[in-house]
RNA sequence: GGGUGCUUAGCUCAGCUGGGAGAGCGACGCCCUUACAAGGCGUAGGUCGGGGGUUCGAUCCCCUCAGCACCCACCA
């Protein structure tokens, strides 16, 4: 083995095996144990998050595979509507077309090249992460049998009833000329403006001053409203308004919508471009007048002079009329949400149009009952109040898109425009034949529908609804579901609705809901903020030029290109080393604590890096040390001393610990259960008692072979503890230990995860292991704070009062003295026959040097020992302050209250003995105390 | 307006049902001890955001204030 780790060589080369061996697919006969991964868009790129959520995934999807279920991780990717269709019609930009220069089929067709050229990138990319997702169950939202899946549903929810086509309000794109559904609607303050503009009364007999923010639209205003209980205004109700700049009269309306003390309290309404005067417009049977076109510019409803200008040209020309006019009361700046689409940005239009609608009510209320009794928990549980929150209020969903990638309505109108809701064709024509008595013309709907139509069917799409298919009745429903916050209700909420609805049972039972992956300073992670780290360069590095360049190009806004150059020449002077895989997962599980954002820091990264460099070394140690004499393993008898027997437990003890955490999603945890085992059990202290039994001259062969075998059954056991979470360095060194330490297999991935009956806690190990660190600790903090190096030896006295310590540091002296470089190990009763000491007390325990053999000036050590006094003497004021509280000693339990008296006999021996030994050095040195 | 988090060492964060404040990185000192200098050993550093309450006892429970972040709603 090399020296040290290089994770490049090995990563693609192991993952390509288990592949081919076809490892990733669900086996046995175990209970069945399923995760749908949440589909990623199939033209796009894995960014932090992707790779933050698939590590957890994969994690868990190894466990159970280790753990003998039926395991599934069923992958797939997302058609993702407008963000796909933006990007191919972005291409066709570039040479100066549209998509309607193509036309619709060839457009389309255009797309599916593009996502096949594109589309593997994604899986490339988790294959570098090590995703063991079963790629022969590879499905994409638009294949066949996911499409079918989809008319299946559209279908039967109109035979229900529960979709509708109307004509409503909805929140148009007039960039991207399609209807958006409320949540991809991002509503920011903006600046504007509050114009408040005079409306004549039509009698002439004066006039009321509107506040708008919207001038424009004043050309579709079909009344005034004040509120009813407004004195000002009451008298005017059922009056008239003479619009200005048209010859409309309108009425003036009693509502409460109007608030008085806002503006003038007057409102002008106008219910074709504005949800609330919409609803307004309804309670009082207004028309509603649509001034605008898909392009939101003004159309032929207003006066010819304003014809065909944009909005905000048309606010402009407006605003100058009225002002001509005499019309303007005044203007003030004010901030406003303005409504933008989360793809295009554009600033979205409320537009009457025709559109599909999911009537959600009624499949709401199951979803809302399924997380209210505990069919489905939300991890963290907060989230469930999120979702209930949105599911009480949700809103009929508009499902139509005017686009043209994505599933076609399947719905057909005739010629008189009736329509039929059909699975294919053939079956609308059959209505429609059966309606007219004769075959007509039928044209389909040109629409398609909203990406997560599709999406809110993947967990039971992918397993071939609506066939009852094997893997269906099997991994339906599946365990858990693992995803961010940020679509709990673009997906996570219709998925319950459709699960439940559709496949009869939750689609999962557990939400477990991850945060989001943000810069080191806790900004979001974006293209245009330049601040994107892409989880491959973590895997394979990248240098300084190469991130500059692929940070600032294709900028949205180029002028941002200076700023971001500094700041990543700033941040990452070196470029970024290459980490490896199993570094970073073993972050991102380090990172993943409950219910809050993670601030990536590469740091971490780089210390989880020396974490594999640490196993991987630890690893060549234990083969240098076995390999040679794997023959004699079996030749003879096996003793196992006591720190062989403990390592074993303490094996043990990580494994439950592991597992604990890893039921409980507590990532965070059950990786640090990892790294604190291997590193300070197996590494610092186990691997060190190994060497004098392995490396003395005269060890007895029976305690070596019961050495050799603990390393390797302890290091092959933590190798598939291990293996979850960081799947290649364990393969790669489980190729080797495995076959020593007598496992059969072929990987490590298909071994049994690792179970505390293996490796059982010895108590009395436990002990005596305990007593020799205390031992060993207490020479290294002497040696330490004297500056004294581990080469010089000393003889070591140690006094006790623990019981068994006595036995245990005896038949453990050897290696102490090896571990400690001690010249020599002798229990004392007292100290007063020991020559002058540097001392260090731990509890119950003080362990004694000969100072001189150490240190030549006495005041080095009397300085500690002052140290030492003041800490102790206040932890013991502290605990004596409790006890002089009768209020404590009276209500306290019993058994608090005695520790706390233990604490103080114990605090009043350390120092006692800490006044003895400044009094015995002040007698040597006494120019030292005299300070 | 409604809701949810967060505030603990210089930095990034743990801290389970209230009883002696932790880790990693960084800092400092010593050590090239034949698995590992991407290492070993040791040390320093915190009025647990402020105030109040409950309690014998509060980082933890309650109230309140301040700051930060996010989600939903959207008075023209």
């Amino acid at each position: 083995m090399d020296k040290s780790y290089s994770p490049r060589d090995i990563e693609s080369r192991l993952y390509a095996g288990w592949e081919a061996a076809g490892w990733f697919a669900p086996a046995g006969d175990g209970p069945p144990y399923a995760i749908v991964i949440p589909p990623p868009n199939v033209t796009g790129t894995l960014h932090m998050g992707h790779a933050f959520q698939h590590t957890l995934m994969d994690v868990l999807t190894r466990f159970h595979r280790m753990e003998g279920d039926r395991t599934l991780w069923q992958p797939g990717t997302d058609h993702a509507g407008i963000a796909t269709q933006m990007v191919v019609e972005r291409q066709l930009a570039a040479d100066g077309k549209t998509r309607h220069d193509l036309g619709r089929e060839a457009f389309v067709e255009r797309v599916w090249e593009w996502k096949e050229q594109s589309g593997g990138t994604i899986s490339r990319q988790m294959r570098r992460l090590g995703a063991s997702v079963d790629w022969s169950r590879d499905r994409f939202t638009m294949d066949e049998g996911l499409s079918a899946a989809v008319r299946e549903v559209f279908v039967r929810l109109h035979e229900e009833g529960l979709i509708y086509r109307g004509k409503r309000l909805v929140n148009w794109d007039p960039v991207l000329h399609t209807a958006l559904s409320d949540l991809e609607v991002v509503s920011e303050p903006e600046a504007g403006h509050l114009w408040h503009l005079r409306y004549p009364l039509a009698d002439g007999s004066g006039h009321l001053v509107v506040a708008t923010t919207r001038p424009e639209t004043m050309l579709g205003d079909t009344a005034v409203a004040v509120n009813p209980e407004d004195e000002r205004y009451k008298h005017l109700v059922g009056r008239e308004i003479r619009l200005p700049l048209t010859d409309r009269l309108v009425p003036i309306v009693a509502d409460e919508y109007a608030d008085p003390a806002f503006g003038s309290g007057c409102v002008k309404i106008t219910p074709a471009h504005d949800f609330n005067d919409y609803e307004l417009g309804k309670r009082h049977g207004l028309p509603t007048i649509n001034v605008l076109t898909a392009d939101a510019a003004l159309n032929d409803e207003v006066p010819e002079p304003y014809r065909g200008l944009d909005r905000f040209e048309a606010r402009k020309r407006i605003v100058a009329d009225l002002e001509a006019l005499g019309l303007v009361e005044k203007i003030e700046p004010h901030t406003l949400p303005v409504p933008r689409g989360d793809r295009s940005g554009a600033v979205l239009e409320p537009w009457l149009t025709d559109q599909w609608y999911v009537r959600i009510a009624p499949l709401a209320a199951p979803a809302i009952a399924a997380v209210e009794d505990g069919r489905i928990r939300f991890v963290p549980d907060n989230w469930s109040k999120t979702y209930f929150q949105w599911m009480h209020n949700i809103q009929d969903w508009c499902i139509s898109r005017q686009l043209w990638w994505g599933h076609r309505i399947p719905a057909w109108y005739d010629a008189d425009g009736n329509v039929y809701v059909a699975r294919d064709e053939a079956d609308a024509q059959a209505q429609a034949t059966a309606k007219h008595g004769t075959a007509v013309a039928l044209k389909q709907d040109e629409d398609v529908l909203d990406t997560w139509f599709s999406s809110a069917l993947w967990p039971f799409s992918t397993l071939g609804w609506p066939q009852q298919t094997p893997e269906l009745k099997t991994f339906y429903p599946t365990s858990v579901l693992v995803t961010g916050f940020d679509i709990i209700f673009f997906w996570v909420a219709r998925m319950i609705m459709m699960g439940l609805k559709f496949a009869d049972e939750v689609p999962f039972r557990e939400v477990y809901i991850t945060g989001l992956i943000r810069d080191e300073h806790g900004n979001k992670m974006s293209k245009s903020k330049g601040n994107i780290i892409d989880p491959l360069d973590l895997i394979d590095g990248i240098d300084l030029e190469s991130l500059v360049a692929k940070r600032t190009s294709g900028l949205m806004q180029p002028q941002m290109k200076n700023a971001i150059e500094k700041a990543t020449r700033k941040q990452f002077p070196q470029g970024i080393p290459a980490f490896g895989t199993d570094a970073m997962r073993f972050t991102f599980a380090a990172l993943a604590t409950m219910g809050r954002d993670i601030r990536f820091d590469l740091g971490r990264v780089e210390g989880y890096r020396n974490f594999c460099n640490k196993l991987w070394n630890a690893a060549r140690y234990v083969l240098m040390n076995t390999e040679e004499h794997i023959g004699d393993l079996g030749a003879g008898p096996c003793e196992y001393s006591v720190a062989d027997r403990w390592i074993r437990g303490r094996l043990g003890a990580a494994v439950t610990a592991v597992r604990d955490n890893l039921a409980a999603y507590r990532f965070d945890l059950a990786s640090q259960a990892m790294y604190e085992f291997v590193w300070y059990e197996f590494c610092d202290w186990y691997l060190e008692l190994s060497k004098p039994v392995l490396q003395a001259a005269d060890a007895d062969p029976a305690a070596r072979r019961g050495t050799r075998k603990t390393l390797l059954e302890v290091l092959e056991g933590t190798l598939r503890m291990l293996h979850p979470l960081m799947p290649f360095i364990t393969e790669e060194i489980w190729q080797k230990v495995g076959p020593l330490a007598g496992r059969e297999g072929a990987s490590v991935m298909m071994q049994r995860y690792p179970t505390v009956a293996e490796f059982a806690a010895d108590a009395e190990a436990e002990r005596a292991i305990a007593a020799l660190q205390a031992v060993v600790l207490g020479i290294r903090q002497i040696r330490g704070e004297l500056d004294v190096p581990h080469s010089r030896a000393t003889p070591l006295y140690v006094r006790t009062d623990k019981a068994g310590d006595a036995e245990a540091l005896a038949s453990l002296s050897s290696t102490i003295r090896k571990v400690a470089n001690l010249e020599s190990i002798e229990l004392v009763e007292t100290e007063a026959a020991l020559p002058p000491c540097a001392i260090a007390i731990s509890q119950g325990r003080t362990v004694l040097a000969p100072f001189d053999r150490l240190v030549d000036d006495v005041s080095a050590e009397l300085a500690r020992l002052d140290k030492r006094r003041a800490k102790t003497q206040q932890e013991r004021d502290k605990a004596q302050g409790k006890l002089a509280n009768a209020n404590f000693v009276a209500n306290a339990p019993e058994s608090v209250v005695v520790q706390e008296r233990e604490r103080v006999a114990e605090f009043e021996r350390q120092l006692a003995q800490l006044a003895e030994q400044v009094r015995r050095l002040s007698a040597i040195a006494p120019s030292a105390t005299e300070r």
